[in-house]
DNA sequence: TTGACACCCATGAAATCCCATGATATCCCA
DNA sequence: TGGGATATCATGGGATTTCATGGGTGTCAA
């Protein structure tokens, strides 16, 4: 499973070029595509990514739902159609459509972070005014992790 | 497994071809024939298509249900017997034939939409209708990716 | 002979490749 | 353990290729 994990800030060209982190990449590494698959997330001014991994397994989550049925085709158009495969170019870059960079207010500079099995991609100084208060709420509401049965 | 991911608008010319998104192209090289399978989606107005190892799967799928049973008549013959074989040609464009653009309403301009193992093609303003429709009875029924046993 | 359709070529825009650079980080050996 | 030699990485920009699109021509069949 690939794992994220860390904050990094990069810089995005005028071609709309940002580098991904070099450990990002080789979390992401002999996988079936040679780049990241993004879409925006619903939850914050920000752009989500995965590999093509976590998107094989969502296809074959979804595919356990019976073809052609409702719940399928509306599952389905609301994950696949908004997403987008960037792939990586020589030196480890992708592009970033106009319209994600839009979505998280990125203009010349991108932030990775890290969250496990997926990262986010931010606009750096909304993703600093997102971590306070992600650790406001943590701290106040005490969050914790539930403990694993194992692990695996 | 070929994957299609994303939304794409391309235009239809005077002689009804399109290009078929060079990704989806991608996802769909290697396979026994060069081009799409198509019909008509008998849920929206859009066209449903895939590659040819995916319509044999569903061939196969559809074998298990009860031979000379109702269901299985009227899957075979609402899927199989409206197929298309659309083939590429030196560029990557396929013939929409004009039942299959009647069905969807399409004219000038066709949306691929990605669905996972398939993809739709659609009128792009119907398909934005499509979209927002499918978003908010996800949201409405709260509808989840069923949790996979283990990530694998 | 008139469509319908496969094949071919041309084009502009956009994406990708490729090379060069400087800055770190890492390695290696005394 | 110091410190020079060697990778790795992020970044910039020009050159090249790909892609979507338009239109022409040949071929086969009705």
């Amino acid at each position: 499973m690939a794992v994220f994990i860390g904050t990094f800030e990069n810089k995005v060209d005028q071609k709309g070029r940002v580098s991904v982190p070099a450990v990002f990449r080789q979390s992401l590494a002999g996988l079936s595509f040679s780049g990241i698959v993004a879409f925006r997330s619903h939850r914050a001014d920000a752009i989500e990514g995965c590999g093509m991994d976590f998107m094989e397994q969502m296809i074959s989550r979804v595919s356990e739902i019976d073809l052609f049925s409702e719940t399928h085709d509306d599952l389905a158009t609301t994950i696949f159609s908004d997403s987008q495969q960037l792939a990586f170019d020589g030196t480890g870059r992708i592009m970033l459509p106009q319209g994600f960079r839009q979505h998280a207010g990125i203009t010349d500079r991108a932030a990775f972070v890290g969250m496990g099995q997926l990262f986010q991609i931010w606009q750096p100084d909304a993703l600093e005014r997102h971590k306070a208060a992600a650790r406001d709420r943590a701290r106040a509401q005490r969050l914790t992790i539930p403990a694993g049965g194992g692990g695996r």
